[in-house]
DNA sequence: CTGAAAGCGCTAACAA
DNA sequence: TTGTTAGCGCTTTCAG
């Protein structure tokens, strides 16, 4: 490459970064050999040369229920027009997964770490600790992050529903969702909603988990099952909105009067609910911001403005749609 | 690292790697050292020193919709158990886009280069070709592919599916999809669809095209639409099996006959279809199995294996579901 | 089994 | 405005 455009090497790394004062006659004929050549400079030079690496690492449970491709979709968004590109890791949901994907980005070096969740392993913790760059713990906002924070409290969003139920008058509540060990966000929505319930006297009447398979399909079967178990149930929350879809279709299929007979509330505000023949009661998650705000932190941070305030909660909408009504 | 192991720098790495023969005590001393300092090391100049990236880009147009997310659920449970790690880049379906990654991705030199789509830019097709690493164009085969291909016949997928629809006895079909020029995919399947109508003497007897929004409201609109336009429409061919959910949802609240009156069918056989209260009729697009086979094919390139063969055409399957029978 | 030297392809920092 | 000189932190290669 510098050979072919005659000037040394330092005056094209200049031309092609755009860096440094050139003339325009030699900036011309450094752009005219590198096309010619198909010249793709070579980023790992680059970076070690610099020790700049404009990535931002970003490590997610999985990209299966639109929820992540969402906060995704927001950090792109705003990197968009930045120096810095998004790389994304994902963990299925396993601690060990993460602790190795997040040891394969840090070996990376990237900008900034942009990592769902507050639970980590210790070695995890220690990790991103450690990472020279702004780590962001997105989603959740019930914990002690390690750096910076955006999320909501699934907590508080648990509690928050459990109000909306218990002041509709229902009072026989059943919970379906995903196993919790491995979901810490729909764990801690239940523990919100089964606090707030305790205090009113109220207890949990029925449970039933899943993991695996197609959640409308999921959501219908769990129904059902739990129907047949304990029939004077009056209200379904789900963890999610599209298990909360097959409850909602399976009961409609049959012929039950919602809200009247039993309501239903689930959680995410998934833009496919939009079609369903009811509007579900759901919970906003603020997916696409808590990716902006985090990627806004990380550049903030890159760029080495201001850092913005380390723990941003942000308050999820709830929505009572059409299966959550006064009785 | 070395100092605090009380070796060189280069008995560190052969630890590390693991490769070549080190003493059991020395190993232990670095293994601890490592541990003690959190230590993670540095990916960018053992990359550039050894000139191996063990990164496979993975470039494609979208998130959204489920189908790239399994094509990446196959291309990394392939790699799982190898030194290789995708990288996902997405182009919104936009060419220009698709080049900046592309480029982006390149200069990182990755061990190989996944890509969706045999329709690119003339520039991302000379780097592509230039790139010296494995090229795998996924997803449709009804082209010229610049180095290995996977994926089905559109053009097949819509003749059969036309097939079948003309076999069923219906006559006044008609198209919603996505608008055509974005996704060639679903172009391709158009084409094939109308080529093999047209043999019959049938021509589509109304379109209808969407973009953005909630596929499933879409659906339920578009369909609306359509029934309001051209009433006597006896089949509806959506171009995804998201908004043919919607339109499957939309008929059934109008008490519509399907499949007598109208047969409905989409494209993909995604798993949400599992929950709906009909089967649509669809055809399955091998998602899995393709990102499954280009990564291997990446994976023997990269072990230096035979390669498998250049073009690789899966057949999918078709399922009549409840939505499209002999009337 | 271990170490020393050279250099991967760039860019920072100076010099001219 | 352009060029020169040193590395960046590893791995390759070759000697011990």
């Amino acid at each position: 490459m510098s050979e072919a455009s005659g000037v040394s090497e330092m005056t094209v790394s200049r031309v092609l970064r755009g860096k440094g004062d050139v003339s325009e006659a030699t900036r011309l004929k450094v752009q005219e050999a590198a096309k010619r050549l198909g010249y793709v400079p070579n980023k790992i030079a680059g970076a070690l040369a610099s020790s700049r690496v404009n990535l931002v690492a970003v490590v997610i449970p999985s990209l299966k229920n639109m929820v992540f491709p969402e906060v995704l979709a927001g950090v792109s968004q705003t990197l968009e027009n930045s120096q810095l590109q998004p790389v994304v890791g994902v963990t299925d949901y396993l601690p060990e997964k993460e602790e190795k994907v997040l040891f394969e980005m840090l070996s990376w070096r990237p900008s900034g770490v942009i990592v769902a969740g507050l639970e980590h392993s210790e070695a995890s913790r220690a990790m991103l600790a450690r990472a020279d760059c702004p780590v962001v713990e997105i989603m959740d906002t019930d914990g002690d992050p390690i750096d910076a924070c955006v999320g909501i409290s699934h907590r508080r969003a648990g509690r928050v529903m459990a109000e909306a139920i218990l002041d509709a008058g229902y009072r026989r509540i059943g919970f379906l969702g995903t196993k919790m060990p491995l979901d810490h966000r729909a764990r801690k929505r239940f523990e919100g909603m089964t606090r707030r319930l305790g205090k009113a006297g109220v207890e949990i009447a029925d449970q039933e988990f899943y993991s695996g398979g197609s959640a409308l399909a999921k959501g219908r079967e769990m129904t059902e099952a739990m129907l047949a178990r304990t029939p004077d149930i009056d209200f379904l929350y789900y963890s999610n909105d599209m298990i909360g879809a097959g409850g909602l279709l399976y009961l409609l299929d049959k012929g039950i009067d919602i809200p009247g007979r039993i309501g239903l509330a689930g959680f995410n505000g998934v833009e496919l609910l939009d079609g369903l023949p009811r509007q579900l009661a759901t919970m906003d998650a603020c997916r696409r911001e808590i990716g902006e705000r985090a990627a806004r932190i990380v550049l903030a941070r890159h760029t080495g403005e201001q850092a913005e305030a380390e723990k941003v909660e942000l308050s999820p909408t709830l929505s009572l749609g059409d299966t959550l009504a006064r009785r």
